[in-house]
RNA sequence: GUGCUAUUAGCUCAGUAGGUAGAGCAUCAGAUUGUGGCUCUGAGGGUCGAGGGUUCGAGUCCCCCAUGGCACCCCA
């Protein structure tokens, strides 16, 4: 059988990469408006990272996770989500020591052993943005207003904020002793998956699609009546100060997401564009993730984003814009005899700045030509036998086939950047 | 991990009731003895995803594996 790539992993190809540096430029660009900076960690780590943090009853830590041991006998794990690696690293580098607010973005490569499917590889990429050092309902607002304006400066208008609060940890575990109790009572409408997930992570069940326990759910007790004052008003600043910039929310008190680390507040991001797999970026606050690390409790919030759904977007929406030609000059030469002049004229564009294209192939003269208007070089830097006896090149341009002899010299001067 | 579905030239796809493969585009070359895009002509390119089975004979039927897609699960 040819040889093939790993199941769920994907090779970017040159005529893909343009799109990648657009969306990543846009990416860069917005979280700098935003004060952020960008951070980059190792894509492996201890297992011991995404254990403690993602939770060791999710799925992503259960089934999800590409471990394996090294060579010296360590557990390591190729990341699955960037948060924990963030902390992790802050904490080793003391950066939370200082009493700033930490302000740091990211984009890479992340691993989850999962069946593929549109919108779900094996390896996927993700930008994200975490804010740290601040429990305040500005910080929440701040991440969401950044994601929205990276939305926004993508063109994306079909999409969806959902937007939900899981309370402080004492109101969250009143909640959801409150929905252990209910479920337990209706237990013979759950589904087998549901009564699962009552034991290893109840606020699961909220989110199921399984229309058979659509009932019972929706009459489960809501979190937003669970809420202590400071969770309340934790939450309803958040709101306000979204209203007040102007960003259209849903509130979605079903909304939990997969990761135990959350507290407060929790957002998704959906698109229509996308099939099943509709959530196309995702956060929340982790104001106990520090001290399950081990480390001084310290509030923080961050999103993250899959580039390869919102690719499926753009592309759907027709929002990757056509880039310009990549090639200034195919100098094209009527026999092999000139190349080494013919290089020689390659250098001196080259120096000037210009990206030139020069025949490996020893193919025709024609075969030349139709090359460089399949490449689309904005010029031909045609070497004949007059010009090569007069020491010249003609450069036509291929879009007006205006055509004009220069001398080396000229050139030089001429084409300069 | 479960179910359904697809897999034929580089790409998009035909392939009739089982009789050892075709088109368009792309590539290369020519029509055009110094000049591309349009048109025309020709050429190269496939052990029909891998393996096994039924059959005189399988791209076509059966099994199994791999990969993609859809749904579940979960998430970006």
């Amino acid at each position: 059988m040819k040889i093939q790539s790993i199941r769920g992993t994907r090779d970017i190809l040159p005529d893909q990469i343009q799109q990648w540096h657009y969306v990543y430029d846009i990416l860069k660009r917005t979280s700098e408006k935003y004060g952020f900076e960008e951070y980059r960690t190792p894509i492996f780590e201890k297992t011991e990272v995404f254990k403690r943090s993602i939770g060791e009853e999710t799925d992503i830590v259960n089934k999800e996770m590409y471990t394996f041991l090294d060579k010296g006998g360590d557990s390591i794990t190729l990341r699955p989500e960037m948060t924990a690696a963030i902390v992790r690293s802050i904490i080793q580098n003391n950066l939370n020591q200082i009493h700033n607010i930490i302000r740091v973005w990211y984009f890479g490569p992340f691993f989850r052993y999962e069946r593929p499917q549109k919108g779900r590889l094996r390896q996927f990429h993700q930008y994200g943005a975490e804010l740290i050092g601040s429990p305040f309902p500005e910080a929440d607002a701040e991440i969401i207003d950044l994601a929205i304006s990276i939305i926004n400066d993508f063109g994306i208008k079909d999409y969806q904020l959902l937007i939900n609060s899981l309370g402080n940890s004492v109101s969250r575990q009143n909640y959801k002793s409150a929905l252990v109790e209910y479920f337990n009572s209706n237990i013979e409408h759950l589904s087998q998956e549901s009564k699962q997930r009552l034991i290893s992570n109840p606020l699961r069940i909220l989110d199921s699609k399984d229309p058979s326990e659509k009932d019972v759910i929706s009459n489960a007790p809501s979190v937003l009546d669970y809420f202590d004052s400071e969770s309340r008003d934790h939450f309803e600043l958040v709101l306000e100060l979204l209203k007040s910039s102007g960003i259209n929310y849903e509130i979605s008190p079903q909304l939990v997401r997969g990761l135990d680390y959350y507290s407060h507040t929790v957002f998704e991001l959906r698109s229509n564009a996308l099939g099943s797999q509709d959530s196309f970026a995702g956060g929340g606050r982790y104001d106990e993730l520090f001290s399950q690390m081990g480390e001084k409790p310290t509030p923080a919030v961050g999103f993250a984003m899959g580039i390869e759904r919102l690719l499926l977007i753009l592309e759907q929406s027709a929002l990757i814009p056509v880039f310009p030609s990549k090639i200034d000059f195919y100098i094209v030469i009527q026999s092999n005899d000139y190349l080494s002049f013919a290089r020689k004229v390659a250098n001196i564009l080259r120096e000037n700045g210009y990206k030139v294209i020069i025949e490996l192939a020893r193919r025709s003269f024609k075969s030349q030509m139709r090359d460089a208007n399949k490449v689309q070089s904005k010029y031909a830097a045609i070497i004949g036998e007059q010009e090569f006896a007069d020491n010249s090149v003609a450069i036509k341009n291929m879009e007006t086939s205006e055509q004009i002899v220069y001398t080396l010299d000229n050139l030089q001067k001429t084409f300069k950047k």
